[in-house]
DNA sequence: ACGTAAGGTCAACTGTGTTGGCATAAGAGT
DNA sequence: ACTCTTATGCCAACACAGTTGACCTTACGT
């Protein structure tokens, strides 16, 4: 019970667990990102992750002030994965078409993750980064501050929702999936009378409805931003 | 134990639990409801809610195969609330505004519920009506099926994608709240030499972040709509 | 070489979803 | 009105969760 948790760079002496490996924030993260694409997304748990990394599961707590901190810092390391190797071009559209698109491949491919950290602002160095590029991507453009922050907004809202629904589709457990397959097919089977229009869009919803509209939908913000430059 | 759940309708003897009331699925998703509210929600548990009702939680086992089935009943019972009293006007643009802000605020006007039960494919009676409405409208408005299966698609995902947003940020308890104004303040303090944008655009931030961008977002995929038909 | 405290471990607490077995009263059929 | 059936309530128990306080040990700064 640490009243307070030493943080990463002020920790001194390194006792390794009884299984030998030596802890360190970096080492738990990644092995509850492990975790989470093993057993889904409500698999993270101090007791599997104590049985993971060999060690007591209270030890975490000498880490993170709980798991909901965990569960940030986890967050913070996919908006890290999304920014790595990034850099401006100058072309705002193609930067932040770039961003967008990153940040939203960076949680669908950790689905389980990403259904535990979108919509949590974490307030930590990498998310800083993120809102510190998309900004000034925007003021690069020539939006003024009022103009930027507010499509900053509607940038960075859309980007992680539609993050967080695509990837709780992908994150379902098997049987869930085939639960939802299974309802796709009982839109084909409602009878016209009451549900016409659903009978006739079923076997276009079945296939339609497993894709993303986030690129699309994504175009259209980027569009809204252009006219509003023109207009300038 | 019950291997099977009696549904709604067949339901034959309504016996009385120990204090006296007659258990529903209505009367406990209402329940439910009141105590994610009140407490949170996290604070919703098959304990809490045999307390409230006055009945032993393996009760509910009778009435819904698990939490999770109760989940979802919840969800559609928000979706029945944001249809009801709903009708088509005629005028495709504002009917689809009024589907997707009544859908928006049902979620964010139970921010707790919401936040357990959007990005959730139910199939019940309630969300296949939203769905059968919102494709109704679009079909009228002379879209052909491909193009308004493409457009339900966007809609209805950005619609729950902010509200899940929306409520997240709304069902944070006061703790949480507290800390992520924190986190906005911070922003204010960063040196200005790495995130000069950021401290720049720290106090528009505060104060922006606390609203929705959902309605900004539906008119642009209502101005893409009506560009798409006038094109036809 | 020593003393300190970081950081590992252990045991225990409360709360969770869920299930199998049992009991009872509500309603159907006569 | 009497029975018979069974829906639906209750109880006890299970394995799992997060979290904490006390304890111990070993790596490091001096």
């Amino acid at each position: 019970m640490p009243k307070a948790v030493v943080s990463e760079e002020k920790r001194r002496r390194r006792r390794p667990t009884r299984g030998g490996r030596v802890l360190s924030e970096r080492l738990i993260v990644d092995t509850a990102l492990r975790l989470l694409r093993e057993h889904g997304s409500s698999g993270l748990s101090a007791r599997r992750l104590g049985l993971a990394l060999d060690c007591d599961p209270s030890t975490l707590y000498r880490y993170f002030r709980g798991m909901d901190e965990l569960t940030l810092a986890i967050g913070d390391t996919l908006i890290g994965q999304a920014l790595s190797g990034w850099s401006p071009t100058g072309d705002w559209r193609d930067d932040l078409r770039a961003l967008g698109r990153r940040i939203h491949q960076a949680y669908v491919a950790h689905p389980q993750a990403a259904v535990l950290t979108t919509s949590r602002v974490t307030g930590r160095a990498n998310e800083l980064a993120a809102d510190e590029a998309v900004l000034g991507v925007l003021r690069a453009a020539g939006l003024p501050v009022a103009a930027a922050v507010r499509v900053y907004h509607a940038f960075i809202d859309q980007t992680l929702a539609f993050a967080a629904l695509d990837a709780a589709s992908l994150a379902l457990p098997n049987a869930a999936l085939r639960a939802e397959d299974e309802v796709w097919s009982t839109y084909a089977r409602l009878p016209a009378t009451t549900h016409p229009h659903l009978a006739e869009a079923a076997p276009l919803l079945a296939t339609e409805m497993v894709l993303s509209a986030y690129p699309s939908a994504l175009e259209l913000l980027l569009d809204a931003v252009a006219t509003r430059l023109a207009a300038a």
